[in-house]
DNA sequence: GTAGGATCGGGGAGCGCTCTCAACACCGCG
DNA sequence: CGCGGTGTTGAGAGCGCTCCCCGATCCTAC
């Protein structure tokens, strides 16, 4: 039987103190060492296994004010996300890359509004060297908190122009240029009537790709416009709805897959053909969904994983140099928390050919 | 523009000035107050107010060895996990929970067994109060790892009987009562032969409910039973490989809906009409999934994100009574690191009918 | 062989907090 | 009016670690 927490840890002393030298020795041998001879490091290193010894993180942060954390916050009030593979995924690219950095990530989901105040004061207290954040809304006031908490940070996707969100570092696809290739490709294919299903509209990357659209169909007939929620039931509702106001449509580009998905439901429940009727494209590029339905969705792929590794290594990148200029650069640290702010990045996105456009 | 950290942020001894009062009292006052009277505990929150002060988590941790931070280990090599929303639903539970009791997630991924190692070294490292473990596949050394860490764990499903499993706390849903559910559903349909496609057999959650179909079919045809791997492209293979050995089969059992929906997919490729020909349920009720599929699937409903909160609720239970019994309970502590062990938890599932079957 | 320089190791001072313990105040009761 | 008791407050000692600084050490070159 454990029992757990009962064997006192060792410390750097105890280790020291067995290897037969100075705390400050083995601190730096197991801190990379150098400055340290071949031999005393060996035997530091033997000591350090035989004991067991891991450092106390408590101890080391409160001396040199680093954490090897960083926080990720999700803001969303819906359920919705979890219904889509999105998070995941940049989680996923977010901890590869926090885990190559020896850092820990520490989640923050939020629930409500109140809930962005306790995030607030969580970043505040000085508990994550930096914090990415996500999915936010046009009003959220997320990013003030943020701003004023004075937390080094990187947005994914970029965030609205509320409070704090000026010369904010964010990780982006090109929404807009997707959707113009997405609109292209269905013009191309010789369609007219082309429809737009766009996301939920407090959110910029929504926003983007009904402005990509409108690049295109630049003077589109308003009723081929219907705002959704970026669910497949906002999808279904949505092509009823255009379908009802304009049954001429012959193309219909979806602001993500699983609206896609939704709206190809409806248009085979009335009858319509894909794609000889009506051609339809989706954006994501999610696999499970884009791949899986009949016929499979052509759509506009965008990395997400990449996005969040990304994010993780701006963010990270940022935080290494800070540490490095530490003294001399308290007048250039921007907005973002970052020196030298390394810019936002927008990530390019690609048509994928399936069976539906 | 923000200059992130540039202001120290005040301690308590800045409080205590300020306040005209001791360190101590400051102390008592934030962490609680009970001792102090009312006037002083006025204004100690009043500078607090006027500081902005927010204690210094590490500096906290060093002396009480508490972090109020669990960590959520998600052991899956694969991709897989990312394609459905069954973590996003649990660390959703989970997050709530921990938020209520003011507690940290901490996430920590692994990507391939390597990743263990890593895993079992931070949680020896004393950066988190507990572990909350998931998705572990029946050759795990994760909880021999965990296990000598020391560090008290609730896992998410039962873990295999590798080591350091024994007397482990978890929860998990009634796999084998709700495959029996399933089956005898369709027994009770008039179908007599009835095939099962299960998940991956290095989980227990596969083999639990492969057992349960054996509960219903005492002596199922052999052939009726293939293995599959809880994804969309194991159920079309799986669903395959039925048709071509057993064309007269007239019912599917999937393990989870993922595989159900590829099933689905097959055997309307093969011409078979869902439910008439062949009846199909899935396990999970993956509303997203389970829901939108035609015809809709039948399912066995496990609520996910209550299996989280529990989990989360059971480690913190026996985290709180561990403090509280600190001095004298040495020796009842048991495996799980939780003392007076909070016992595992099965959860009922429940049968959900649809079109399916 | 020894002086000089460069490098390495050890001691000690905190980082910000909690917690024990002693001092003190104030109450009621004898 | 004094004493014990109860309840508050303050002082101080670390928690385990890093990092600075100075003395010790080692090597090289003359």
């Amino acid at each position: 039987m454990t029992e757990s927490s009962t064997a006192p840890r060792p410390t750097l002393e105890a280790v020291a103190a067995r290897a037969g030298v100075s705390r400050a020795t083995v601190s730096r041998v197991v801190n990379g060492g150098d400055g340290v001879r071949e031999p005393l490091v060996e035997r530091v290193r033997r000591a350090v296994d035989e004991l067991g010894y891991v450092p106390n993180q408590a101890a080391r942060s409160l001396v040199t004010r680093r954490h090897d954390a960083v926080a990720v916050v999700i803001a969303e009030p819906e359920t919705r996300v979890f219904a889509d593979p999105f998070f995941a995924l940049q989680l996923r690219g977010i901890s590869k890359e926090l885990t190559a950095h020896d850092s820990q990530l520490v989640l923050l989901l939020t629930e409500g509004r109140d809930d962005h105040v306790r995030v607030g004061r969580y970043l505040a207290g000085g508990h994550v060297d930096g914090a990415l954040v996500f999915s936010l809304h046009l009003d959220d006031r997320l990013p003030g908190l943020i701003h004023g908490a004075g937390v080094p940070t990187v947005y994914g996707g970029r965030p609205g122009w509320g409070d704090g969100t000026r010369g904010a570092v964010y990780v982006d696809s090109d929404n807009r240029g997707g959707a113009r290739e997405a609109v292209r490709h269905l013009v191309a294919l010789g369609r007219t009537r082309v429809a737009h299903i766009t996301g939920a509209l407090d959110q910029t990357s929504a926003v983007d790709r009904l402005d990509g659209f409108r690049d295109v169909m630049v003077d589109a007939d308003p009723r081929l416009i219907v705002e959704g929620d970026f669910t497949p039931a906002g999808g279904e509702r949505a092509m009823r709805e255009l379908l009802d106001r304009c049954p001429e449509l012959d193309a219909v580009f979806a602001a993500n897959d699983l609206m896609a998905s939704g709206a190809l439901r409806v248009l085979r429940e009335r009858g319509r053909r894909v794609p000889e009727d009506v051609a339809l494209i989706g954006f994501d590029d999610m696999l499970p969904v884009a791949e899986q339905t009949d016929p499979p969705l052509t759509t506009v792929r965008q990395d997400i994983e990449e996005m969040g590794r990304l994010m993780a290594r701006l963010l990270l990148r940022g935080l290494d140099r800070r540490s490095a200029t530490e003294p001399a650069a308290a007048g250039s640290v921007a907005q973002s928390g970052l020196v030298g702010a390394p810019s936002s990045v927008v990530l390019p996105t690609t048509l994928v050919r399936r069976a539906s456009a």
